[in-house]
DNA sequence: CTTGAATCTTGTCAATGGCAAGATAGGGTG
DNA sequence: CACCCTATCTTGCCATTGACAAGATTCAAG
């Protein structure tokens, strides 16, 4: 929050203000943990002017995902294609961005087909794709092959973030996913790193 | 049900009764979008009498997580260790019981410290990690095939489910997975099946 | 300066979770 | 059989919530 809260009657920014709220509370007590009251006393506004820039609980959560996915795809294409370091990509962007990532692949709390959301996905997907298919020379494959590694990388991500993996508490997540892989793709020497 | 709701002022069964009525809610709306009250109708009971059994929402939420876990480890020992086997059911688990998977994962939803959690838990664990063990003949990659393998199934289960996977309106979970499986497993020759 | 539109506030309503106090039933003990 | 005692369920209540309606304030365009 660059500026000092004013105490005017206009906010000023009041909509991102509300959804970096929403970000903070979702990573407090999840996305459904807090409520629209809450985040406008956060704000120090009335409980009522959330409503103006996002109609309702929904809209709020919705402007949350489709935010999400855009700072997504920017994450899978810097990663540019290399297989390996897009599903890293993937992995510390769940870590990094837990709070839109907890709404975004929860579809029923949002409106999916909301329009601002459809950029975002297509682009999102594309770079899975693509990557996938940089891994698999067989265009047979491709697919299974993007599914397995979309599968991979979402399961550690969910995984950990749920504190289901032993090493949650105290480890590095890009470190562990790194070894992991690393046995993955060398079957009969020993891993790397 | 098998009673024909009587009407007497005990109802009989009303811990089972509430808890199907959540896992069917939540079927309908997920964890969050149903109210005790709503169930409390559904069984014919009053509002207040859910809170008997389960003190508050959160101790419905950690009884149904508690079962869930324990069906969990019935199905994942069924597979008897085989590696395939045991991520099949994993995946089979996540879609045949739905509603008890979508709370499990979600820890900040029930107690996960509760007593009642624990065996079923630690049961599920080690029929994971076992079935890791006879994949790799090396010690030093069982806790790395553990990882990898469980992401992946968990990843897949949580795709599918949340509908992300193009596949997930139309075809069958199992087949795809099969297949996604196969190919892993069968780096240069064809995928079977 | 005027006027219209965007932004925010105040007031209200039904629904919710949780608590407290009371009603009912069923089982065990004498 | 009479009694009580405890588990179970009900009724009543309160603060909080999401949503809506109506009004107040500010800003910007002309």
């Amino acid at each position: 929050m660059g500026r000092i809260a004013q105490r005017t009657y206009h906010h000023g920014d009041l909509r991102r203000t509300i959804i970096d709220a929403a970000l903070a509370a979702t990573g407090e007590v999840g996305p459904t943990g807090w409520s629209l009251r809450e985040l406008a006393r956060r704000a120090g506004v009335s409980h009522a002017a959330p409503a103006h820039h996002f109609g309702d609980k929904t809209g709020l959560l919705t402007a949350v995902a489709a935010e999400g996915f855009a700072l997504f795809a920017d994450a899978l294409e810097a990663a540019a294609g290399e297989p390996v370091e897009v599903g890293l990509a993937y992995i510390r962007f769940a870590i990094d961005h837990r709070s839109h990532f907890e709404v975004m692949f929860r579809p029923e709390l949002y409106r999916m087909d909301d329009e601002s959301m459809r950029p975002a996905r297509e682009r999102a997907a594309a770079a899975l794709a693509a990557s996938a298919g940089a891994l698999s020379p067989d265009p047979e494959r491709v697919r299974a092959t993007t599914i397995a590694a979309w599968s991979f990388a979402h399961g550690f991500a969910e995984l950990w973030l749920s504190g289901s993996l032993p090493e949650s508490a105290d480890g590095d997540p890009e470190f562990l996913a790194r070894s992991v892989i690393g046995v993955l793709f060398d079957r009969d020497g020993e891993a790397d790193r």
